[in-house]
DNA sequence: AAGTACGTACAGAAAAAACTGAACGTACAG
DNA sequence: CTGTACGTTCAGTTTTTTCTGTACGTACTT
């Protein structure tokens, strides 16, 4: 009698602080594009000491299997989650990424990295588009005036780009971190 | 007429080619954790010759001076866009950031910074909670293993955090440039 | 070959977010 | 002081997103 109540008082202190942590996790998840709920599944998942199934998932947080499905999928796609395999289960087992600095890497090099590309996609089909209107004929001089501002504008926005490709380049091979170290030096 | 055309034509293809930008835009500005439409209107502002007033906004896109006006702030919570002030015109004008390098560290001192500030105080609530019940005698074993794991994984969240102020701070600071300069020297 | 356990696609329900128009407060003009 | 122009608040509507249960396909078991 007196051993559970022992073991329940301190069950429930772990569960707050714990919990205290999830949630400020999933409020500020958002920076990685995700909802909360699957920040709420993320954080859970840190405190695991082993993988989990759907169906354990599922029964921790109280939702259906369909959403941890498709919650597990995003992170997956993030890297913030891994599948890990277990001979002799079936079920399909997942545990968060423990490297934390990675993850920032890998949401950089894969949601940045498409976010420039499309954008620089888009700017170099009109960058060129404008130049030939510069040197059309039929076009008015007022709208040539007009055309050469919006080049100007994407010349300097694809330089950007640039910079921001060669930034997340120092993420992607880690050279970052001979500039700013993993360790407090100071 | 023949003056008409040539000008129409003109005008067209230059919309075409801004509107594919403002597209992609407007796709991508979600890494900023703002929606289509005020990437849209962001992306619009940025082909603005002048500082526009939200009733131009509103005429532009075809949307409510309401979403005008709440879009609007929302770009200036997060720098993309400037107030101006012009003697003699009584409507606000607003113009797009035009240093999207700034923009970008703009955005990290603002929404990270938030981000890492909230977790840590969380953690580090939780962390001491957690070791208070290291040294609780009415405490059981069991639970003491599993606090102490949890203390491991904060004491690491602590670290990645720590690298993390450093890093906006090397951005805040424009240190990040002596690293990856803005110019491409190769 | 039949049965069972599993993950996921899909359609509909529930919840959340974005958007709007009307009403309001403020500042300036006359 | 009154009237007008402006930006914003707020409540309601529309649109989008998230969440769920059912149905399905696959793979393993017996």
């Amino acid at each position: 009698m007196m051993d559970v109540n022992k073991n329940m008082e301190g069950k429930e202190q772990l569960e707050v602080a714990r919990e205290r942590v999830i949630d400020a996790i999933a409020q500020n998840i958002n920076l990685y594009g995700v909802t909360d709920s699957i920040g709420r599944l993320y954080g859970m998942l840190l405190f695991q000491e082993k993988p989990m199934t759907l169906d354990e998932m599922k029964e921790e947080l109280g939702m259906s299997k369909t959403s941890m499905s498709t919650s597990v999928r995003t992170l997956l796609e993030l890297k913030m989650v891994d599948k890990v395999w277990k001979k002799g289960v079936r079920k399909d087992l997942y545990k968060a990424e423990d490297d934390w600095y990675q993850t920032f890497i890998d949401f950089f090099t894969i949601k940045w990295r498409a976010g420039v590309s499309m954008n620089v996609y888009a700017m170099e089909k009109s960058l060129a588009e404008l130049n030939k209107m510069i040197n059309d004929e039929t076009i008015s001089d007022e709208i040539k005036e007009e055309a050469k501002k919006d080049i100007e504008k994407l010349e300097y926005a694809l330089e950007y780009y640039s910079w921001l490709n060669r930034f997340v380049d120092s993420l992607e091979s880690q050279e970052i971190f001979n500039f700013i170290p993993k360790k407090d030096n100071k």
